[in-house]
DNA sequence: GGTGAAACGCCAACCAT
DNA sequence: ATGGTTGGCGTTTCACC
């Protein structure tokens, strides 16, 4: 893991359509090369996959809410239980006022009531403080 | 947008890598109807870009961590002072018990209280509250 | 909008340096 | 790690439907 590594992260990250030829000049090798250093950033799991970015509210999902839920017991175990709830985009256990964390997506605050029925549902859940997102100032990945 | 865009979007999801004619077999269209299609979901700006999903662990970043912010003013305002801050991934104005949510990734606590320092320095910040992720149980794009 | 085929360009694999 | 070469596949475009 040199700067070359990551300076080609840095270039897939932000097209990752782009040529070995072309990854090959911006960094100073040989398209070869180029090509032999990514394989092993896969191979090594450093980059996971290759996917696309999706305007979410394009596709109906034009609410975004953080929910912090209270549990009983340890929700660590609770991971197969959320990850059916189809609107939840992540899931983080936390230090701080709560058991955990929820980032959720859904066409509206009808539907947001919906998903907090269904989180009350889990085990252990006793309660959920909701954060509703106004605007995104920005989502981004890191340089 | 119709089922057969959101089944591309969700192959692409999966795997930006696959070809037009896989991509077409899968939805039952040709590979140049297949192309057409992805390639107006582009232009109407639904897929944003295609990149890489990178493990951030693996890069040094070991840390994430929620930050809400406090704001004596209309925080809206501070996004470029909050773009500014390398470390943050995500800014969302909010309702509810603060002004600004951070979403926050760096090596370690030591950089954390430097990230919180800089924070405080945007115009208008009067405090803020942190929240440390100690496991991330998923992390994944919306089927 | 979709089809099918043809032309082009790029990737992947090799090897000698 | 380079640079040249080759084969094969995917992308892209086109006339046609």
């Amino acid at each position: 893991m040199d700067d070359i590594d990551r300076m080609l992260i840095g270039l897939l990250e932000e097209d990752a359509t782009r040529s070995y030829a072309v990854l090959g000049k911006a960094v100073g090798l040989s398209s070869g090369a180029a090509h032999e250093r990514v394989r092993k950033l896969r191979e090594r799991g450093v980059i996971r996959r290759t996917t696309i970015e999706v305007d979410q509210a394009a596709l109906g999902r034009a609410v975004t809410a953080y929910v912090l839920v209270d549990g009983s017991t340890w929700m660590g175990d609770s991971a197969d239980r959320l990850a059916a709830i189809p609107e939840i985009e992540e899931a983080h256990v936390i230090a701080g006022p709560a058991s955990v964390l929820l980032k959720v997506r859904m066409a509206g605050t009808v539907e947001l009531q919906d998903v907090l029925r269904r989180v009350f549902g889990v085990d252990g859940v006793t309660g959920t403080r909701t954060i509703v997102v106004l605007e995104t100032l920005f989502e981004r990945t890191l340089k």
